[in-house]
DNA sequence: ATGGCGCGCGCAGCGCGA
């Protein structure tokens, strides 16, 4: 079982790769993020020729989630119960035994901002629910763009980017409480080369530079870390023309 | 040096991302 996450800044542009990739890497599970895509205007069929199953939740210009499943996808849910958000940033399905939140972390901009307070505000109502989603599904799995690097570690140049968005003290104490509630993050089950990360700036080089940080995430509840064989990121898409910014994060579960 | 790139929208140039 393949299960993977990739923020892809747009599905319209950035379909021919998610086919190519798909094709090669014939995961099980695909969630996307930032598909930017209104659900009428989904590329439904081409995906379904490729032998997944979907369900999207989308909006105009920002945005926007979708789950791909080669097996039965039940039990589809928009959005976190009871938060008020128009912006379509949550997509919660069930693969067999397997209940899958797929997300899009909101972004913050910057620490005095009042896009910060309401993603610290949106990501305490995700844990409210994460608690209960875990004590109905045991074997939960969460993805997608936190917009969190959680460690020092996850950053190329964690001096310049101390106590700056993505990388603050609350942020990363929201990281923290989303594991606490009983989440491993699956690429910390295993050794990785130093300097692993799966967003670079278009600007600057810096993927050719390495300049990146760890953002996208896979968390396992403890029922699923304990069947997981490898978590790994994929920087081959990053390396096309015209390549998403974000690479596919993948684990496998035996 | 506060932009640099890429996207959507929509047809010029701006908001946004991270």
């Amino acid at each position: 079982m393949k299960l993977a996450t990739w923020n892809v800044n747009s599905l319209k542009v950035r379909l021919p790769h998610l086919l190519d990739w798909l094709a090669v890497t014939q995961a099980d599970v695909v969630c996307l993020q930032e598909t930017k895509t209104e659900d009428a205007n989904f590329p439904r069929a081409e995906i379904e020729a490729a032998g997944y199953q979907v369900a999207f939740a989308g909006q105009k210009t920002y945005n926007g989630v979708a789950i791909l499943s080669r097996h039965a996808l039940q039990d589809v849910q928009v959005g976190i119960p009871g938060l008020a958000d128009e912006q379509k940033r949550v997509l919660a399905v069930t693969v067999g035994d397997m209940r899958i939140v797929d997300l899009y972390v909101p972004n913050g901009q910057s620490v005095d901002s009042d896009k910060y307070q309401y993603k610290l505000a949106w990501l305490d109502a995700l844990a409210a629910w994460l608690k209960i989603e875990l004590a109905q599904h045991p074997e939960l799995v969460v993805v997608g763009d936190f917009n969190i690097a959680p460690e020092d570690r996850d950053v190329y140049d964690p001096a310049a980017w101390q106590d700056q968005v993505l990388c603050s003290g609350p942020e990363r104490a929201h990281f923290r409480a989303l594991l606490a509630l009983g989440f491993k993050d699956a690429f910390r089950l295993f050794e990785q080369t130093e300097k692993s990360y799966s967003w670079w700036d278009y600007r600057q080089g810096a993927f050719r530079r390495n300049m990146g940080l760890r953002i996208d995430h896979i968390l396992l509840s403890d029922a699923l870390a304990q069947r997981c064989t490898a978590c790994t990121i994929d920087t081959a898409p990053r390396k096309l023309e015209r390549p998403s910014d974000h690479a596919p994060v993948v684990v496998e579960l035996s």
